[in-house]
RNA sequence: GACCCCGUAGCUCAGUGGUAGAGCAUCUGACUUUUAAUCAGAGGGCCGUAGGUUCGAGACCUACCGGGGUCACCA
């Protein structure tokens, strides 16, 4: 990036770099012994005996200074957490030489003991301190204080969402909490892995390039490979190549990634998003509805302590059991009405007479998902397992043991979102053929989301599949509510934004 | 993709047709336990971009760029 580019204050930085360089001090030294973080001495200081803290070395980016003639106090951040450093001009002359030439962001290390300041702020008192390196650019400075009552507050918090967004690691180093949330997120994957592994199933990787597409109903990423001269789709679900590993004898595979949507975006949707996908053999949507009860619980805990959370206003318990209920009988109980069977024009009708906007294009199954959509769904605040979807809406799940028309899938919501979507896996191959073979059909008719025929993928359920359980929970969704964050943006650290022109 | 709101200093924001502002940040000076440090002074702006209306536009109009939100599609 040009000079012509920086501000006055930029130029500088630039300028003070310059000035350093030239009293011989190297601004970007390449090691730093550190022997303590920020929390390690706050969490360790003791009034009584702090002669562990004696000979210390504590490093970070400064976030404040105040320098008083021949005496300087800085505050340093490492991990979140803000120390505080006390200079003398008479003990640290070199360095203080050099002590107007550093800024908030440039990273200094501190070498001293552990006191107590007359207010009361645990500090490191510096014998000697060098600067790591040299920041180039200006952050914004929310201030922080203490009010009488104890609480924090802040000033002029970094709060542009823009901004914060496209420069992450600038959020990440004004506003500490945001780092609570990424933490948590990686203590949920974690403990998935860990509640996973525990049970004896394979962590696999599926290709992300495929040939064709399926698994789910949506439209794909496009690219192209060079030397194989092919099309190629960017995944957008993991299922078709978990239950081949099914068919080779895996009796437990579980894939942990990424997918990609070639869709909107918005507060739940980012183009690439992360699901977990988890096939057991031998098991049901029964066994399943335990397994994820037990799962969600345990996650919760891992981030917050305890099995419970708050998202948008409601407190909402994961303790199980959850409530179980199968589609029609929720819409029995949020419209009054009986919709199992009912034709494409009285589901119409229907909606029409109960108030459910609808294209009156619309076939039966995409007016029943509407109706659910707007009179159900939204109800739907403690996680609850939506059991039994009709065959039509569900191409890869094995049609029900006792009632025909419907497949043994279940949707678990919470807080009025989708948060998993569970089979007894479709393993009849001349089923499977023949649902796909609609699907393809309503593809040919213009429906650009229905999922095209995988020969591949059927003979291997020709060469066949054990019975079989399957879920996938949207990773993205599962953390916004476990963490409380309304938009997935602020569960990614990179959100998909449009490049800046120019 | 449609509609609504927003875009002014590094950050957070005022500025409702008449000389571009404040706080923090920055710079200069004072200050050896301060903490939103304090005190005194100073610098910093293609007011998102391009047109238009007007004697005069940061403000009004149009288009475009970027963001947020609602809807549509979806997990």
């Amino acid at each position: 990036m040009s000079d012509q580019t920086r501000n006055d204050q930029e130029l500088r930085r630039l300028e003070e770099l310059r000035i350093i360089r030239e009293s011989g001090v190297n601004p970007y030294p390449p090691v730093f012994e550190k022997t303590h973080s920020n929390i390690s001495v706050l969490e360790t200081f003791s009034d009584e005996d702090a002669s562990h803290l004696a000979e210390i070395a504590v490093a970070g980016r400064i976030m404040a200074v105040r320098v008083m003639g021949k005496a300087a106090f800085m505050h340093i951040q490492d991990d979140g957490a803000r120390l505080q450093l006390y200079f003398r001009k008479d003990e640290t002359p070199q360095f203080y030489e050099l002590i107007h030439t550093l800024d908030i962001g440039d990273i200094i290390g501190a070498r001293g003991f552990a006191f107590r300041t007359r207010t009361g702020e645990i500090s490191v008192h510096a014998r000697e301190a060098a600067l790591l390196c040299k920041s180039l650019r200006v952050l914004p400075v929310p201030k922080e204080e203490t009010d009488a009552d104890g609480n924090k507050v802040v000033h002029d918090a970094f709060v542009d969402k823009e901004l914060r967004y496209r420069r992450r690691y600038v959020d990440l180093i004004v506003n500490p909490h945001i780092r609570d949330v990424f933490v948590k997120r990686s203590k949920i994957i974690a403990e998935m892995r860990r509640f996973f592994d525990g049970r004896g199933w394979l962590e696999v990787e599926t290709p992300i390039l495929q040939p064709l597409y399926g698994g789910a109903s949506a439209r794909p990423f496009v690219t192209h490979h060079n030397a194989l001269d092919v099309r190629l789709y960017m995944r957008i679900a993991l299922e078709l190549y978990l239950k081949r590993l099914i068919v080779g004898g895996f009796e437990g595979v579980y894939e942990i990634s990424k997918n990609f949507r070639n869709e909107g975006m918005d507060k739940t949707h980012n183009p690439e998003f992360t699901m977990m996908e988890l096939y057991v053999a031998y098991r049901d949507y029964f066994w399943m509805m335990n397994m994820t009860e037990n799962l969600i619980c345990r996650l919760c805990v891992a981030a917050n302590g305890e099995s419970s959370t708050k998202f948008a206003g409601n407190h909402i318990s994961f303790a199980a059991p959850f409530r179980r209920a199968t589609m029609y009988d929720l819409l029995r109980e949020y419209t009054g009405l009986d919709l199992f069977g009912k034709s494409r024009e009285e589901l119409l009708a229907t909606a029409r007479e109960i108030g459910v906007e609808v294209d009156s294009t619309a076939g039966a199954m995409k007016l029943l998902d509407e109706i659910f959509s707007q009179k159900v769904q939204p109800n739907l605040i403690q996680p609850t397992f939506v059991m039994d979807y009709p065959v039509e809406m569900s191409p890869l799940a094995k049609a029900h043991r006792s009632t025909p028309g419907l497949t043994e899938r279940f949707e678990l919501f919470a807080a009025g979102a989708e948060l998993a979507n569970c089979f007894t896996e479709l393993n009849d191959p001349i089923d499977q053929r023949a649902r796909l073979e609609e699907q393809a059909a309503l593809r040919i008719s213009g429906d650009d989301e229905a999922m095209t025929l995988d020969e591949d993928f059927i003979y291997a359920i020709e060469v066949g599949m054990p019975p079989t359980a399957g879920i996938g929970i949207g990773i993205d969704r599962l953390v916004m509510l476990l963490t409380g964050q309304e938009s997935i943006r602020d569960v990614l650290f990179f959100p998909q934004m449009r490049p800046e022109k120019q």
